[in-house]
DNA sequence: TTGAAAGCGCTAACAG
DNA sequence: CTGTTAGCGCTTTCAA
């Protein structure tokens, strides 16, 4: 109905054609300033008129607060991590910030930093497994809020960033009994990237919940979170007389790859030949032809929690301590594992 | 081995410790100013040990170039948009721009343009096969470059948008050839949603590569791009005896769907029982336990015409002739539908 | 409640 | 090549 505007308008423009001054539409998009209602509402029939919205980036200059949050993200190929950028974009949008996005490959994490820092981030989520934890610390360096989603700092490091995971040890440990209670004897696993903190803990729980049945690891190998690195590791593995009777895979993304070496390559049926156990529960897990047993990484919680830390530490300018919040995550149990016990009939 | 900062240096403080004016320093930071190498180096050094790097917002509210890319996108289930969002952010970071993130659920789209012009981003990319047209239009007619990534605008709207899309007829057609020249006799269509231009544009392709065979859809059902409604689709079509022999869905994402239903519901075979293709070409359609057949969508010269498309628009300031790509993709031939012709001995 | 004035950090003329 | 000056669009004292 009116010709498309050419150029943005800004408030001096509605200032003038409101017949007030600019602070009056300042304060009109200022959420809880005083203006009158009668001022309010000339201020936005000029605005709807001349199709204004605040600069952003003028605004953020002087409120020295920009409401955008950078996220890092290395590969989007584990369907976990698409899933959480979607449902963290959306919550943080709900509370009127925005995602801008880092695509980062391990190195140059210097230039990353900077980059990222010119925007004058109001906080950052590093979601990547396989990140290096200088990033983190330079970004916590600049006094801007960190949180680490899935992932915690490596062991030794300064440390003074927050930090977001699910239980992965626990994970290990329930992945482990369940095996052994399966009654698996011959039980391997395979890594993911071996200095991350997500397989660090997991291997651990798992080592640990073998223990604690009398088992030990009986074959390992690393795939590095990588589907190619993991099949080979599944040829390998799997193609000799003497193989595992089951394994654990630090990741569905992997297990997947590795489920369609035994079955496709090997001839080898899944469970009855051996018992296969992921991690993550991505959507894929649930569809039914690889219907994977799986431990949960909630995914909502998850969320949730990273956006809440975020939220403290902007508003409490500053002095937050930093804190490592650990989600409770289940077993599902699908068909890549022998149930339990033999039916009771 | 120096003490992290606290607050951040600004261009004046760097100019200072430097001993020159603040226009060499931001000379020293624009790529192609005039500065002589001696000033450059001290304002570098004094920058150094400032940790300063120019402000994003500063400079942009100057240069009225944000270097922020908007990307628009929905559902990120469909996971040919992570990849696609993965190399698109990778090829923008790469030029020098950074992708603002906006999740978008079809609705507010008024709501949503505002917010996206509050950040005067350089350009948008509206990458959703479902998303309304006037959002299209509203940032048109802000004057900001859009491009439509995998659709285009519906028919009759004002169309002054530039698209990236592959040949979606053409690959439809190639379907249709594909699955007549296997012999199938019943063939079905699953679309997605119904109105978008991508399902439009396929269904087109695949009816007249039909009536080129003297063919024509023998059963029709839409999953409006979503696995729960394919799977229903599925169930009802594949129920009876009097079912189709094969089927043509419009998406892989909807295709694995499908293909759980028909070979874990309904216990049939794919291939034997019945031909399945899809379209996309998404990692998951290469698994072995899928092996689909079906039309891949290039997404590296698809991701590159994009960036290109933003580049000449911003370059060319304004008057640019919007425009519509169309790249050519293939038929993956895997093993749901049956080979074209019988063995030969 | 309102307006005038100052200034956030930067770049772009314009002289020199 | 360099510095001075003005001002991008906005919020925020401060007085009225």
């Amino acid at each position: 109905m009116i010709a498309p505007m050419k150029t943005t308008a800004t408030s001096t423009d509605v200032a003038r054609l409101a017949n007030v001054s600019q602070s009056a539409v300042s304060r009109t998009f200022t959420p809880g300033a005083s203006v009158s209602e009668q001022t309010r509402q000339r201020v936005m029939e000029a605005a709807r008129k001349l199709g204004y919205r605040p600069n952003a980036h003028a605004r953020s200059l002087i409120t020295k607060r920009s409401r955008i949050i950078g996220l890092v993200l290395s590969h989007l190929e584990n369907l976990f991590y698409p899933a959480a950028l979607e449902r963290l974009a959306r919550r943080l949008q709900h509370d009127g910030y925005h995602v801008l996005l880092f695509i980062s490959d391990n190195q140059n994490s210097d230039e990353l930093v900077q980059e990222i820092l010119q925007y004058h981030v109001d906080g950052i989520v590093l979601a990547a497994t396989t990140l290096s934890s200088v990033l983190a610390q330079r970004c916590a360096d600049a006094a801007i809020p960190v949180v680490l989603f899935n992932r915690v700092m490596a062991a030794g490091s300064p440390a003074t960033v927050s930090s977001v995971r699910s239980d992965n040890m626990a994970g290990g440990r329930l992945v482990a009994r369940h095996l052994c209670e399966a009654g698996y004897k011959r039980i391997a696993y395979i890594a993911g990237q071996e200095e991350s903190s997500t397989n660090l803990e997991r291997e651990r729980g798992f080592r640990e919940g073998l223990a604690e049945r009398g088992q030990r690891i009986w074959a390992r190998g690393v795939g590095n979170y990588d589907q190619q690195q993991a099949a080979e590791v599944a040829r390998q593995m799997f193609g000799s007389a003497e193989r595992p009777d089951s394994v654990f895979v630090a990741s569905d993304h992997m297990a997947f790859a590795v489920m369609d070496v035994l079955r496709h390559e090997l001839g080898l049926r899944v469970p009855q030949d051996v018992g296969l156990v992921g991690f993550d529960n991505v959507p894929q897990a649930a569809w039914p032809s690889y219907a994977l047993t799986t431990f949960e990484q909630p995914l909502g919680p998850m969320v949730e929690a990273t956006a809440d830390l975020l939220q403290r530490h902007l508003q409490e300018e500053g002095r937050t301590r930093c804190e490592n919040v650990v989600v409770p995550g289940q077993l599902v149990l699908r068909n890549t594992t022998r149930p339990r016990a033999p039916p009771a009939r």
